[in-house]
DNA sequence: CGCGAGCTTGACGTTGTTCAACTAGAGTGG
DNA sequence: CCACTCTAGTTGAACAACGTCAAGCTCGCG
């Protein structure tokens, strides 16, 4: 509570990083103007594949993922902590996600007027750029995970996922994971057994220690190793 | 031969569709002045995973394969075709390509100077607008088949494979694929043995017809079905 | 005619899913 | 304070899906 200032207005928020250093203060306070803050208990549902996309969402605490609703399971696509925005491609096409999004902790996040943000796109050419830098890195990223899943077994998939979150989510070693095993399992592409299983052969070869819900990857050359060899 | 007056110059030529037609004549001759014409015959490469991306490529004659080199075995991102353009998602990140492209028949190609292309995003938002609209519609397009590569079956896949030559690449029903029977297991994400397997299953279920590289889909409707049960 | 590349087929082993049972911890109500 | 229940996690066994290997085939081409 005592960080609502911090949403009271874009100009002095921390969201204010990443592509948004290249808006001018006038186009801050546009993009303030539409804008407003909703929060989320773990496991709401920001937006729903299929539906439509009237709102670019800024994350400004807490952590959600991004999955795809697929033939009887999920794919989670990547994982969103603050400060991260959530722009889904259908945007410019139809209007329409083509994926959802969940709150995994408590979370909040700062809806903009799509609009809006198009308006800025088309008038101010760095914040194009950075924006399409942005997709760019996105489809990187898409690359990266698809020749995971199709192309490495489970103990690479596993090894390439702890490499993600502890880089890119959780920022530390010894990390605590607050997504389940099944996100786990959507993460990997397997089910959920699988991804205990695996998990389990990790810890047992000394190149994890799992204990509940912490993880810490004692063995970083082996399980590089494990990742590698797909 | 008799063609080639289509690419003296960009204003007369067929690629000035697409979200070309954005573009005003002048800057249309800015893309002109920058441009080289290229020929390639049959598995020639175009552009190589890892290499610097200095160029657009747009594809004016032929067809070639899109693919990422993974742990022993490529994956095929896409098809294609004329008129189409080629633009990774490395130019606007590290310059680097991120997927490799190949001619798979005798295919004529338009390189530009990304400078150029990167310069008119910047000065004409419609372009701009455009070209995001562009990249939106493959990340969907993406999303689509790592769902299809990742939750489904081979039938499925193959199915899936099928319907995306007949309707986005060869645009009839009897069609014949200049691509193997590799391209095909690349481009479905199973071993070739495979690929050559589900082939035949179908052929002798009597929904597809298939007689060399010749290819006819006779039960649409199950084959449907197939890719929707995964 | 013979050679080589791509294609085809079968046998076999591995990988990964499914199903079912069981466990542990966190409420909830008596 | 103790059942009861509900959910997430865990484990094992059976089974299906898929890749690999090896052999044979076809067809175009020198």
């Amino acid at each position: 509570m005592n960080k609502m200032q911090e949403s009271e207005n874009c100009k002095n928020c921390s969201c204010k990083t990443s592509i948004f250093s290249s808006l001018t203060p006038d186009e801050l306070e546009q993009i303030n103007q539409g804008r407003y803050t909703v929060n989320y208990k773990p496991g709401e549902i920001l937006f729903k594949q299929g539906t439509p996309s009237p709102h670019f969402v800024c994350l400004t605490k807490g952590l959600a993922k991004l999955y795809i609703e697929g033939y009887g399971k999920n794919l989670i696509l990547a994982l969103v902590k603050p400060v991260d925005y959530i722009f889904g491609p259908g945007t410019y096409v139809d209007n329409r996600h083509y994926y959802s999004a969940a709150a995994v902790d408590e979370t909040t996040a700062c809806l903009v007027d799509v609009n809006i943000f198009k308006k800025l796109i088309r008038q101010n050419p760095d914040f194009a750029e950075e924006f399409i830098q942005r997709l760019s890195r996105q489809a990187i990223f898409n690359f990266d995970q698809v020749i995971s899943l199709t192309q490495k077994q489970m103990p690479g998939r596993i090894a390439d996922v702890l490499f993600y979150l502890r880089e890119k989510i959780y920022g530390k070693n010894p990390f605590e994971i607050s997504i389940s095993r099944q996100d786990l399992a959507d993460l990997s592409g397997m089910s959920k057994e699988s991804s205990i299983r695996i998990l389990k052969e990790l810890k047992d070869e000394g190149i994890l220690k799992v204990t509940g819900n912490t993880v810490e990857i004692l063995n970083e050359k082996q399980l590089r190793q494990i990742s590698q060899t797909g």
